[in-house]
RNA sequence: GCCAGGGUGGUGAAAUUGGUAGACACGCAGGAUUUAGGAUCCUGUGGGGAUUAAACCUCGUGCAGGUUCGAGUCCUGUCCCUGGCACCA
């Protein structure tokens, strides 16, 4: 027979061409809809380079998805666009000297032409652009919402500054250098060698700085609590919802206030701990506290050293605080505290390894159970206590504890709280501080409020006024947009203020409430304020009611929320908690019905090519033109998405891919060569008949779980075992050891066809989400079916074929397998019958010679188990 | 340090409730075809042992124990890796 090749360039640029003519993937009305099924994928940045192979490997699982559920009765609405505006766009442009405008032209040019060749089942017809001033101008809508709300505010406070970027940065966005997949540079963009604990900006690499600014704020800590309850209602990976819990860091705990010695003052400390409280023998507070609280209760003698200490503090960054390893400075204040407890006198130490920002700012220093506070005790001679309570006596916080306490602490025991679970001893603890009116629970988070504001250009101005008699004023509604204007002097100086800073023309104005004179803000926002909500903005794009608000009302009940996100887990604590928040800030306004954007999350992995992440300072970015050129988008999308489970961190291989397009081929011979030519017999075709209805069970299972790359392989052995019937040739086609025995005694030999077209028909079918142009072209070209295979019902199977007529049943000797044989299902449920067959086995005798059974264990269609 | 998740062939990985470990592929080896190479097709492929051959035996899921008729799967300890938080009191 003469060997079939499959052209995939004419095939699939044709059914690429037809379902974009038919409009196969776009919705006419969002209205009318029954069954809607809102897939989303997270929106691309749009980079010069295009989308790389990690990008086509995501995106694809999305899309799989997406036509599993359209040939399951859901009308799919599937969605892309760009998330335009931004450093990462800015910063590129900046580097080739282009504008950022100009240069997004062509970026989205080449990314929708990407994503088509992929042969992605995209609504074109409803995209966002963030950097659009029909979206941005929305974007400002939300921001005076917040505003409104009392949720943006402006506070001088000490944030993160990106030297290299020029611009300041939420919490969020500055970590480890390996969180950010970038090697750590300083100011200048030399790379940091040799040095532990460093922050960068998430960005660039650089790492960050610490500058005293006034910014917009957006609190998101008010809604703290809301963000950790919403998460048990949600349907998202375990350690999503772990990163964002801990991220948050609720923790409960209580101000415990003591009285200063010999003056009329106290000190306030926060402890998630009071029950070791009884072992406290010192307080340390931060430099910042003690410049505050401190200052006009120094004695002389002390007063210019601590003020020393204090001043040298100040000089430094946290980091540079932190950089200087484990060894704790620290000086005395001269003053004591008065712990009621036990009745002792604790010296008030000032030490920088006390963080202002957490809790009070100041410490009770309990040295028994803290490792910082003993490591600060053993420097300066302080004593150490350790406090037995209950189950906590043998299990030490600190490992050299135990030791310490021999030589130089003293054990005392707590009655109070004696033999109590820790947990109850703290509460305990806490409720007799509160009654005695010594201390009050007080609820502390590790959360910050977003800090939105962003010296740079390209984002979207920040929609208020500064007016020197009315203050901060929003932008009116009616003037919306406030336009971000061209200019060519766009790049950020570092001075604290962005480029439109330059432009009187654009700052001055007049004050929406007095109608003075008055000065815009000059700031741009951050790009995660686009991001965090633009799956509100794709299924009203076209509506023509959205002229009032960013949101269609009535298409918003219909489509949202999302019903499935797909998307990176990098956005942990970034987009998706951002996202979450200003949700349920529009749910709160009475915008939206619903406070949880995505019920059902799905975080994939990431590619990776030679072990490491793809990235052009390696070099290893996989473009996936290439490839889709020389083997074809389907070839490309089956190698992706076999390669490993979905969440999972896949290898690129060159190897890989080609051995999938020899799979493609053989699929391809299969349909072109066999179609006509393969006749079954009764029992031949009950044969193909159970593998077909096991395998469309499988595919269907496992891709509503996104186990692509299992759905497959049994795809794989379906075929292999067709080609096997087809050629006749059982024994080279079918490994599947389990295949080859029940092949062996079927013959086909009779004319009988309609097993072997439906055969045919449910292998395509289980194909099209995978292979949706081979499918497509098979189905209508080949099969001679309707178009199209896309819009065709998911094949059902039917159970009466899935139990198989015969079992192999597993014969084992004190637990080894010692044999099998095959029953068929009736027989295989008979304890006596089983057995007795089992010892005919010829293999079995020399087990069992001699020896004597004691005991027999069966399971119905498994095995027996002899034990002697 | 705390909290999650994970260690299975040369490689990517499979393995409902404990019940034939390594499905499906990649790679590799041998063979067929070919002037040759490539492509294709066939055979083999966890380690070790044994046999003329087939049947066969034995070890094997990071390591050490345990529970069980039976453990990749459950329990205890331990080592390593990945991720989140981190002088957070």
């Amino acid at each position: 027979m003469r060997k079939q090749v499959f052209n995939h360039s004419s095939v699939e640029t044709h059914w690429q061409k037809i379902w974009e003519e038919k409009n196969l993937y776009k919705l006419s009305d969002m209205n009318k809809v029954v069954n809607a099924f809102y897939n989303l994928w997270m929106f691309p940045y749009p980079s010069a380079e295009g989308l790389h192979a990690g990008h086509a490997f995501a995106s694809t699982g999305s899309d799989v998805y997406g036509r599993f559920k359209r040939m399951n009765a859901k009308i799919v609405f599937q969605p892309i666009g760009y998330d335009s505006f931004g450093i990462h766009s800015e910063n590129y442009a900046l580097k080739i000297g282009k504008h950022p405008r100009e240069m997004l032209e062509k970026t989205t040019k080449k990314y929708e032409q990407q994503l088509r060749s992929l042969g992605h089942s995209y609504d074109w017809r409803r995209t966002v652009t963030t950097s659009d001033s029909d979206y941005y101008r929305w974007t400002q809508w939300l921001f005076i919402e917040l505003f409104k709300a009392g949720l943006a505010y402006r506070k001088k406070t000490e944030v993160n500054w990106c030297p290299s970027d020029k611009t300041v940065l939420a919490d969020e966005q500055v970590m480890s250098p390996a969180q950010a997949g970038k090697e750590a540079k300083d100011a200048r963009g030399n790379i940091i060698k040799g040095k532990k604990d460093i922050l960068v900006c998430e960005r660039c690499g650089t790492q960050v700085e610490k500058k005293l600014l006034e910014q917009w704020f957006f609190r998101i800590t008010k809604y703290a609590d809301r963000l950790l309850a919403g998460l048990k209602k949600i349907d998202w990976p375990d350690k999503v919802k772990l990163a964002q819990t801990n991220w948050i860091g609720k923790k409960e705990g209580i101000n415990i206030t003591y009285p200063i010695k010999d003056s009329n003052q106290e000190i306030v400390v926060w402890t998630s701990r009071p029950d070791t409280n009884f072992g406290a023998t010192f307080i340390v507070v931060s430099p910042e506290y003690a410049k505050q609280n401190l200052k006009n209760l120094l004695i002389k003698d002390v007063q210019s050293k601590v003020e020393k200490y204090i001043k040298l503090s100040l000089s430094k960054s946290k980091e540079e605080r932190l950089n200087e390893g484990r060894k704790k400075t620290g000086v005395f204040t001269g003053l004591y505290a008065l712990n009621q407890l036990n009745n002792t006198q604790m010296p008030i130490w000032v030490s920088d390894f006390v963080l202002s920002e957490v809790g009070t700012g100041a410490v009770v220093g309990v040295p028994g159970h803290d490792k910082r506070d003993f490591e600060f005790a053993k420097g300066f001679k302080l004593p150490i206590v350790r406090v037995v309570v209950g189950q906590d006596k043998d299990q030490s916080d600190i490992t050299d504890v135990n030791q310490v306490q021999e030589e130089e602490g003293t054990m005392i025991n707590s009655e109070f709280l004696n033999g109590l679970d820790i947990n109850i001893a703290i509460g305990k603890m806490m409720d007799f501080l509160e009654e005695k009116g010594w201390g009050k629970r007080v609820i502390n988070y590790h959360l910050r409020d977003w800090l939105v504001s962003r010296q740079r250009y390209w984002g979207v101005p920040i929609p208020m006024v500064k007016c020197k008699l009315c203050g901060w004023q929003p932008v009116p509604s009616e003037e919306l947009p406030v336009q971000l204007p061209e200019i060519s002097d766009y790049k950020p100086e570092g001075k604290g203020r962005g480029p439109l800073a330059n432009h009187p023309e654009f700052f001055k104005t007049t004050c929406p409430n007095c109608g003075g004179s008055a000065e815009r803000e000059t700031d741009v926002m951050d790009t995660f304020v686009d991001s965090s909500w633009y799956f509100l903005r794709y299924p009203s794009v076209d509506s023509k009611s959205s002229t009032k608000l960013p949101f269609d009302r009535e298409i918003t009940k219909k489509w949202l929320p999302v019903s499935l996100y797909f998307g990176g887990a990098e956005h942990s604590v970034l987009h998706l908690m951002y996202a979450r928040f200003v949700t349920m800030v529009l749910h709160d306004r009475g915008y939206l019905d619903f406070d949880e954007p995505f019920p059902r999350f799905f975080a994939h992995g990431l590619m990776i090519k030679d072990g490491a992440k793809m990235s052009k300072s390696r070099g290893n970015v996989v473009n996936p033109d290439l490839y889709i050129e020389k083997f074809g988008a389907d070839t490309l999308r089956l190698y992706l998405m076999f390669m490993g489970p979905m969440d999972g961190f896949p290898d690129f291989r060159d190897t890989g891919i080609e051995g999938m397009r020899r799979f493609v081929d053989r699929v391809w011979e299969l349909f072109t060569n066999f179609k006509n030519v393969v006749v079954l017999d009764e029992e031949g075709a009950r044969f193909i008949m159970i593998k077909m209805h096991q395998t469309i069970k499988k595919v269907t299972e496992d891709i509503e779980e996104f186990r692509y790359n299992t759905a497959i392989s049994s795809i794989m052995e379906y075929i292999n075992l067709l080609r096997g019937v087809a050629s006749k040739n059982q024994k080279s086609k079918i490994k599947n050891q389990k295949d080859k025995s029940r092949f062996k005694n079927k013959h086909f030999n009779n004319i009988r066809c309609a097993e072997w077209d439906e055969a045919l028909k449910n292998l395509a079918l289980l194909l099209a989400p995978f292979a949706p142009h081979l499918a497509e072209e098979v189905w209508v070209n080949i099969l001679g079916q309707e178009f199209s295979v896309h819009t065709y019902p998911w094949p059902k199977y039917n159970p009466e074929f899935i139990e198989e007529d015969s079992v192999e049943i597993v014969i084992q000797v004190n637990g080894k397998l010692r044999g099998t044989i095959s029953l068929s299902k009736s027989e295989a449920q008979d304890k006596e019958k089983v057995i007795e067959s089992a010892k005919k086995v010829n293999n079995l005798a020399k087990w069992l010679e001699g020896k004597e059974i004691k005991k027999e264990i069966f399971v119905p269609e498994k095995l027996v188990n002899f034990v002697l």
